[in-house]
RNA sequence: GGCCCGUUCGUCUAGGGGUUAGGACGUUAGAUUUUCAUUCUAGAAACAGGGGUUCGAUUCCCCUACGGGCUACCA
């Protein structure tokens, strides 16, 4: 078996998803899997993007088999190096019946489109049209001759009915009369989508296809094709998924939407390179590549228990093609977020390490030690939901605040005030031991014997160390940041309320 | 307009002829944290409408409405 996501799967969070459970049935089943590239259109075909594919594939963990039963000569295909094949093909099909050279132009098409609202090439009006069918053979000849530009349109037939069994929504079926003669074959010489998928799969063997639920109208005519082919026997099974939607109005969710809305829509950030556009990307937002995997994973899909959060390994036991669900999804940030920060307490310390680092380099800090370093993940991990959230929850930690939250306290500050923190320091110069318990133990104990409320002190204390009102407990931040630290910060503190 | 697909809390969803219609995100309240966040507990919150079929429909069938997709020499 060998299995085949949607074309241009990788950019988009649906085409992630695409390929995300082309990837679980595959490994399921024991398939090879093949990432399908394809140009069909060399003015739409983007340089780097098929490395730029690869590339979130392998981020998310979603590799090709490493041993494909057959390699080289099973692609993935590039279209504009197949040309001659797709033209055989669509000769093929003239030959037998099921085609038929077209020689309208575009223009002339735009024309009729203007006066008729609801043209469509078809077995309707294909007679009146310029094309083999409507010329006679000489006609036809002395044109094709000539070198004069054409397409070749499949010939639909009439009063059939397209049946087939989609592995998502069972049996779909459209009737033949209602569908037009799409072009298999462009002026150009290149093929459509429609000829270039079917000769395609037939050539890697594809069995299975995994495919967005924008594919499903044209479906009938992929399948008309396989048997016009003579290939009816090896036709791929269908998965059309449903779509992911906007979290509001209306639509497919679009990368503009992320721009808008404030969230990524790809894996990785892709900068066009025609426009030199810069599209946020799940990765550089911050997401952990398990986390995204497990997000795209339950959008559409459940095991059928209450279970939400699933490693790539449960994925792949747990999944089933059957319980996707039908209907699209609107797209819910905050719960990606929600995954993103489960696992994150998941991860552990080590494996976020690395990322924590990269974030002094961004603020050109020099880098605690390890151990430091991982006291302190430790103690804010729980906090954050991205890497990110690291500076924000712990900077206080490696940089003095200048700027401190004053107004908290000042109102009611006073002499007392200042004496309790002078001695506090005082004593803890000839303090043994410096850890979070003993210290919050000594400073009630102080506090008791001063005669002051501890909540009168406590705020004070926690300012003088973080500088605002928010982080973790001030005892464990004290113990962190040693001695000389606090007694530090509670000098410079001190000196500002005078 | 035509065709295709869909429709359970605001969102993602479980369920499936007889259920107190379950969970998660978000939200609200309370507890913990003498901060903020986390965490915990509790609460509000849904079967699109109408016809059938049936002793009984959220569940099966039909219609309507609504939503989405497609309707290019784009994919």
């Amino acid at each position: 078996m060998r299995f085949a996501p949607s074309p241009t799967g990788g950019l988009h969070l649906g085409g992630v998803r695409t390929a995300l459970f082309n990837y679980l049935f595959a490994k399921q089943h024991g398939g090879d899997f093949i990432l399908r590239v394809e140009d069909t259109d060399q003015t739409r075909f983007v340089p780097g993007a098929e490395e730029y594919i690869n590339d979130c594939l392998d981020w998310c963990g979603i590799l090709p088999d490493e041993s494909p039963s057959k390699p080289a000569a099973f692609g993935p295909y590039r279209q504009s190096e197949r040309k001659a094949s797709y033209r055989r093909f669509a000769e093929e099909l003239i030959e037998s019946g099921y085609a038929y050279y077209a020689f309208d132009t575009a223009e002339e098409l735009e024309e009729q489109r203007k006066v008729h609202p609801n043209f469509r090439y078809s077995h309707e009006n294909r007679l009146n049209l310029r094309n083999s069918l409507s010329f006679n053979t000489e006609q036809t000849n002395s044109l094709l001759a000539a070198g004069t530009p054409h397409t070749i349109r499949i010939k639909i037939p009439t009063e059939q009915t397209v049946y087939f069994e989609d592995m998502i929504r069972g049996a779909v079926t459209f009737d033949t009369n209602l569908i037009d003669d799409k072009v298999l074959l462009k002026a150009d010489g290149m093929p459509t989508y429609h000829l270039a998928v079917v000769v395609d799969d037939k050539a890697m063997e594809i069995s299975h296809v995994f495919r967005g639920e924008e594919w499903l109208p044209s479906a009938p005519v992929h399948i008309l094709l396989w048997e016009y082919l003579g290939w009816k026997e090896q036709m791929p099974n269908w998965a059309h998924l449903p779509l992911i939607l906007k979290p509001d109005g209306k639509g497919k969710l679009s990368k503009r939407d992320g721009d808008r809305l404030g969230f990524p829509v790809y894996a990785m950030n892709w900068t066009d390179p025609k426009t030199g556009d810069l599209t946020k990307g799940f990765r550089e937002t911050g997401f952990l590549p398990e986390a995204f995997v497990n997000m795209l994973a339950t959008l559409g899909w459940n095991d059928g228990t209450e279970k939400e959060l699933f490693t790539m390994a449960e994925l792949i036991a747990a999944f089933s093609v059957e319980r996707i669900s039908k209907a699209g999804a609107k797209y819910d940030f905050e719960k990606a977020k929600w995954y993103n920060h489960e696992w994150m307490k998941a991860t552990p310390n080590a494996e976020l390490l690395p990322q924590v680092e990269a974030i002094f380099k961004q603020h050109e800090l020099e880098l605690p030690s390890q151990p430091y370093l991982n006291d302190i993940l430790s103690l804010v991990k729980e906090r954050m939901t991205f890497v990110e959230d690291f500076w924000q929850q712990a900077s206080f930690f490696f940089v003095q605040p200048e700027e401190l939250d004053l107004n908290a306290i000042k109102g009611k500050w006073n002499a007392d005030k200042t004496a309790f923190f002078e001695e506090l320091t005082a004593e803890f110069e000839s303090l043994s031991q410096w850890n979070a318990e003993d210290l919050g133990a000594f400073f009630k104990e102080k506090v008791a014997s001063s005669g002051m409320k501890i909540g009168e002190l406590m705020m004070p204390f926690r300012i003088m160390l973080v500088g605002g009102k928010f982080g973790p407990d001030v005892f464990k931040i004290a113990e962190l940041l040693g001695k000389k630290g606090v007694i530090d910060r509670v000098a410079y503190a001190l000196g500002l309320l005078q």
